[in-house]
DNA sequence: GTTTGCTGCGTTAGCGTTAACACCCAAAGG
DNA sequence: CCTTTGGGTGTTAACGCTAACGCAGCAAAC
């Protein structure tokens, strides 16, 4: 095999268009200080030519790299795959992200990574070395890792934390977890339900405590008694499906449960059935995610949209503009909003 | 903004371990000639350091860039996502792909690309220069355009064509529609069904020929007609509607219909119970794709599973070994499997 | 004892691009 | 008229890495 060489480069088109290296360079830079009559000669040798620059010679020479790299958890992104159970993060990431980088002339690419592993430090490492992308978006459970945190901050690459409202390096985004659970609840209240039962994520979300809180400041608002009616879930079927008993077998069971996930409130519905719950007319639920199942479930299910995929729109505006200008001090917030379908009623009497 | 410079680089990790450039270049590829005290010697440098090679500089020395290319339809792509539908076919294919691409130390990027645009080749041969991948993956419709598949041909870009049997320049794998379409036929022939009709796939998918194919040979090996049984959607609800109302207001209509994509299955399920027809009990449905929310609807579908992670896996490592031995000749193909849920039954009386 | 061949390293010359600087020329200022 | 300024362009030297070749040293073959 012999050395495989780029096709038309920057010498080509400069020999085409009669001028040096460096002028060509600036046309495609969109620099200054170049008559528009050269400019012009010399796009239309690029465009007689077809001649697209090379990331990687541009990257070397010291320029932008003209990359956004998100980082997932590699064991719940293969444990999603694995189950098929549609939880679509990735796919709405990939979108929102590759779309909006689309537009500014960046490309994104995504690297999964074990959260629980003992080199994540190095395996990251690893990837912004081979990569040295531009940006960096960090997905939860990662955004809140200070080994991760500390290791761009230290590289000096603008990163992104999504999902958490932590100070600290970096911009911080969320989806307005706190305010989303309150619509949701404020929801239920609307509907006349006074016991609402809350199915939490694990605590090493921290959205999971701001969801909690959420719920909370309504329930409060409403001057409404949250006793007992918290559960944790891992956001899995399973451990939602415990969370549910348990809440519906208090002495005085919810009229109405939020759960933090999709999976989680289709448990719910499951074990509502199986006690011989009607929903919406016994038990009403809302979900979180309003990921694409939830539309063909029987009944569809009221969820909270978690505008991810304009969430992660925004980060990658917020991480181009982030090299040459300063980032935004504070957490930004993408609010989310309930879509009503059928899996929530009035309260019974 | 200064220069921003790879912190640890090969130069390094050679003056750290007393020996020239290329010696610390082989230990990293690998290659034969260096004692094991010295590849010992440099490796130890190397995790001292956490020096990692930048794929750019690589790419730019004439070697491999370690990225394969997968080229997805944006159009259809963006329209999945507005719609939010659950067809997860990028997550799963970025899974299979970008799992198998690490184990080889490779990565994997996504580009859309739109299709029915004049600049297809434009678009692509911008992304190959750009990126110089050492493999490129083709999903439909892309990978029986000849414009395309011509301009890889002529970078001797090795490629694969998912969903194509053609023969031409490329590696052709297929998720064996022909042969999974009659095994969702010989299922429902074994359970008595005789009339059973098919919505199948636009006749631009040449995947949606094959299924028919495989139905009709299946039909016909059961002595079974197919007549005025078969009609077209486009994978979407509405086309499903369509084409499920037609095969139902036959004067003789089906007792079981094989539809090609899950959004088509969900759309006649609806059309059978806006006519009366119970499922399973007076019609049973079969679906393609298996995609995650036919678990969730009453009843779950029986579905034939598409092994898209599987496939891409394979065609990954197919690309992989086509750089330095040749490619397999012939097209290869990944047998799906029907998944048997609740949306099947005998044959009514 | 010379030739041949192979192993194990080092040296040099790029790969395609941009940063930094040098240069020329015209207009402005003294 | 001579300087100064700065816009417009070319030249050179990197960037980090690998291919290609060079050159010892040693063993087997003639």
């Amino acid at each position: 095999m012999g050395r495989r060489r780029q096709s038309v480069t920057i010498k080509h088109v400069a020999a085409d268009a009669g001028v040096s290296l460096q002028t060509v360079s600036r046309v495609i830079n969109n620099e200054p200080n170049v008559r528009p009559a050269m400019k012009e000669r010399v796009q239309a040798s690029i465009d007689k030519l077809g001649y697209v620059p090379s990331i990687a010679a541009q990257r070397m020479s010291g320029s932008k790299s003209y990359i956004i790299l998100a980082i997932n958890d590699r064991d719940r992104t293969i444990a999603d795959w694995r189950a098929r159970e549609g939880r679509d993060w990735i796919d709405q990431m990939l979108l929102g992200g590759m779309l909006t980088c689309a537009e500014h002339g960046y490309r994104m690419m995504i690297e999964l990574v074990d959260t629980h592993n003992d080199h994540v430090e190095r395996e990251l490492g690893a990837a912004i070395a081979a990569l040295q992308p531009d940006g960096v978006i960090l997905t939860p459970p990662h955004s809140e890792n200070d080994l991760i945190t500390g290791l761009l901050a230290k590289h000096r690459i603008p990163f992104a934390r999504i999902g958490s409202t932590q100070g600290g390096p970096g911009i911080a985004i969320t989806m307005g977890d706190k305010f989303n659970a309150g619509l949701a609840t404020d929801h239920l209240i609307e509907l006349g339900h006074e016991r609402i039962g809350f199915i939490a994520g694990p605590e090493e979300f921290s959205l999971a405590n701001r969801r909690i809180a959420g719920w909370e400041a309504a329930m409060e608002r409403a001057e409404l008694s949250t006793e007992n009616l918290c559960e944790r879930g891992d956001f899995g079927f399973d451990s939602g499906a415990a969370a549910a008993e348990k809440l519906l077998s208090l002495a005085a069971p919810p009229t109405a449960i939020i759960a933090s996930s999709d999976q989680m409130t289709l448990a719910a519905l499951a074990v509502a059935s199986k006690r011989g719950l009607r929903v919406p007319e016994d038990l009403s639920l809302v979900s979180f995610d309003n990921s694409p199942i939830v539309r063909f479930t029987q009944p569809p299910l009221t969820a909270v949209d978690q505008p991810i995929a304009a969430t992660i729109s925004q980060v990658v505006e917020l991480l181009i503009k982030a090299q040459s200008a300063e980032l935004p001090d504070g957490p930004t917030v993408v609010p989310g909003e309930v879509i009503v379908r059928s899996s929530t009623a009035r309260a019974p009497i």
